[in-house]
DNA sequence: CTAATATCAGCCTGACTGACATTG
DNA sequence: CCAATGTCAGTCTGGCTGATATTA
């Protein structure tokens, strides 16, 4: 016997979603793997270069991450050379944050892995059909605000 | 500062999607927690209810639930007297689980419970587009097949 | 004095592993 | 003998809490 779940909870709006997650999870987590970072990783350099150097805290409340797991990404990150901790000059409680250059090229790379792992994950639909899914699931986190919500 | 992650990531399809799956995660949670069971224990019980009564190992290769966390989750639906527990004559290796007559009943107000979590989940969408949504999310979870996909 | 920051140590839950007694 | 089942104990991870030193 094998996986086999009630059919019932295979139709759930819910349910379906929660597998789309799990297998786009699981394609992202793999192409990143491949660079060598994990899914927080990719989030705290993409934020850098799109939204600019920060603090811990500021990066931490942006992103939803807990200092205390942003202390060890960081921590990774620094380690592995893609950005570097600066103490802020003006107000010395702060570790400013910025790509450097390696860090920079590291995430062009990641960019296209990620892109390469979307088209996977839509791979059955065709390109309307692609369009279609991403505009129906907007305006679905942009109809539920708030902490789980889209803003 | 607030919640604010990239422009760029918030467009991807895995996020889009993972973020709807967290809403539907929470609304269902909420709505099951009501009810004083966590979502497994739904699954089992549903299991039980469209496929049948079945021993812990069967049910647990069924839902790809380990047959240790199984041990658990029956444990909790027995001690409530949602379900029971009966050695197997013919096999006496076996638990043959199924649902009391508590059990069919409280699933019932789950069910209702779940069905009104999905509406909300869907809520910001009209009738049509939530069939729509449903049609392209099954479309993507057929077209990967294994494990992690949707069969 | 209070508040914010970075850091560190520890907790809790869910997913998983390994071992074991019983039964086939 | 080997395989399957239910049970139990323990591991590992991510997400979280609490405490502390430094600075504002």
């Amino acid at each position: 016997m094998t996986y086999d779940p009630p059919p019932r909870l295979r139709q759930l709006p819910s349910w379906l979603t929660a597998q789309v997650a799990r297998i786009g999870e699981r394609l992202v987590a793999d192409a990143l793997a491949r660079e060598g970072v994990r899914r927080p990783h990719f989030t705290v350099l993409t934020s850098l270069d799109e939204q600019g150097a920060a603090s811990q805290a500021t990066l931490g409340r942006r992103l939803w991450i807990d200092r205390s797991d942003l202390h060890a990404i960081v921590g990774d990150l620094e380690h592995d050379g893609l950005i570097s901790r600066v103490r802020d000059e003006d107000d010395r409680r702060r570790n400013v944050i910025e790509l450097t250059v390696k860090g920079r090229r590291v995430l062009r790379r990641l960019d296209r892995a990620i892109d390469t792992a979307q088209e996977q994950l839509v791979a059955p639909l065709k390109p309307r059909e692609r369009r279609e899914l991403r505009e129906l699931l907007s305006r679905v986190v942009e109809g539920h605000p708030g902490r789980f919500g889209g803003r």
